[in-house]
DNA sequence: CGGGCCATTGAGTTTCTTCAACATTAGTGG
DNA sequence: CCACTAATGTTGAAGAAACTCAATGGCCCG
């Protein structure tokens, strides 16, 4: 995937540089401000979606409803893979100025079928979404609440780091000039700095991702606290100072 | 993917006739019993799997020493598109004459990138993936014991069905007819009538799947069947009488 | 027939949830 | 500038749920 941004990067000439450029070529940019919903319900099945800025949470509504967070989505992470003909699943934006690109699925498929780099890209996006989706269920396979968010801490801030560089800054940079700045004064899912995580999500949010109650992650947090783990200087802002006290219980 | 199994049913020319009998062309097929190891650790890195036939657990330990069963692993599902590089990572049959086809990851994307028939094969198996492991997690983020045996079983009769007929009858016949014979007394993960399912695995499986302590999974079901949602004639045999009354609680 | 694995059931304990109150912060309008 | 309001986060106490430990019985296999 390195090599994917790489190239990207690099492109510079005005045919389609690379394959991730000429899936964007098909795609709609979709741009929305914090809670307020990117697609709904069956949608995945005709769109494909990447996130491009900001972060977004893919919703579920139980029969009880109860709603789940199903995923959480950062620049770079696809998602729509699964047809996701499940009622009451949304997709919502976490932070201002989160941009998602919706693909439509079958033109997709047809520059995968004509374009074997695309066709990679593609595959290699999928792959990445599991690899999402597995973590996520080591980290429900968890059974302590302190393990689960302690886990969770890890995971949040590998995927931070794991986007460093905006990606397509031609394309993101041409939609960010004609709407507001993209800087938003807590809603950045950006890390800052090294051990440093900003929570892009609500400690209820965390909740509906790890099955847990709101009270119980922020007692969890507290207890990471008190036992040297993290630093919690702000609600949203969480040090991460012994991230080997992290592993050693949450490594999966 | 229903279009992909009657396709594969009804070739019958000599040369690879579809997708997925070329990448099989590429496949070793690995025979396990009960109980034994399939692939370790890293080898999801350099291959590709895909269940042929009776059923496998991908498992992960923990630092703790506890067990994670990651995915359930049936005919036609794959797995590996992650690389895997977690340690502790293991793959193990659940039942006799279980038959798994290795491919090997680089010759698979070289057929993908000169086949697109291949290669959207290879998405649509990395999709269904992607499904399965999203239903699991929906699962996982149930809060009630009983709510999450309900949806498993719910899953499991699902994803038994959905596999009616062995696909490659051509190859998986002729490594049958030099082993033993497939029939197992008690291991068979094949669906055995409407609304009957046969557990292919322990009670102490479902609960290192579901996050459950054994004992908890034993008493949901005891609880199911006397709420008259199943019926449980043999401890891995269970009719599923009221399939609404697990959907009604269970519906994600 | 004995041993081991699996499943079930019971009792006690830990953990998490729920309900509630309170503190903090951000946004709003006077 | 300040009060007000709403949303969010924290903390406490009671209750429910699940876990652990333990004992029992059934089943298969050697």
């Amino acid at each position: 995937l390195t090599n994917l941004r790489r190239a990207t990067a690099l492109s510079t000439d005005g045919v389609p540089p690379n394959p991730l450029a000429r899936m964007d070529a098909l795609a709609t940019p979709l741009r929305r401000r914090r809670g307020e919903i990117i697609c709904e319900d069956g949608a995945g099945a005709r769109f494909l979606f990447r996130v491009e800025a900001g972060a977004a949470r893919r919703c579920a509504l139980s029969a009880d409803g109860r709603r789940r967070i199903v995923d959480l989505l950062f620049p770079g992470d696809f998602f729509g893979f699964a047809g996701e003909s499940r009622a009451g699943s949304t997709m919502e934006a976490l932070v201002d100025a989160t941009i998602v690109l919706r693909y439509p699925r079958r033109e997709i498929e047809a520059l995968a079928d004509a374009d074997p780099d695309s066709a990679r890209a593609i595959r290699a996006l999928a792959f990445a979404a599991i690899a999402r989706l597995e973590t996520q269920i080591a980290l429900l396979g968890r059974v302590n609440a302190v393990e689960k968010v302690g886990a969770f801490l890890l995971a949040l801030e590998a995927r931070q780091n794991a986007a460093p560089a905006p990606r397509h800054c031609e394309r993101s940079e041409a939609i960010g000039s004609r709407g507001e700045a993209p800087r938003s004064p807590r809603g950045s899912a950006r890390n800052d700095g090294p051990g440093c995580v900003t929570l892009p999500v609500s400690r209820c949010d965390i909740g509906d991702f790890l099955a847990l109650a709101p009270e119980t992650v922020s007692r969890s947090l507290a207890a990471l606290e008190r036992r040297g783990a993290i630093g919690l200087p702000a609600p949203r802002r969480i040090e991460i100072i012994d991230r080997s006290a992290l592993r050693a219980r949450c490594d999966g």
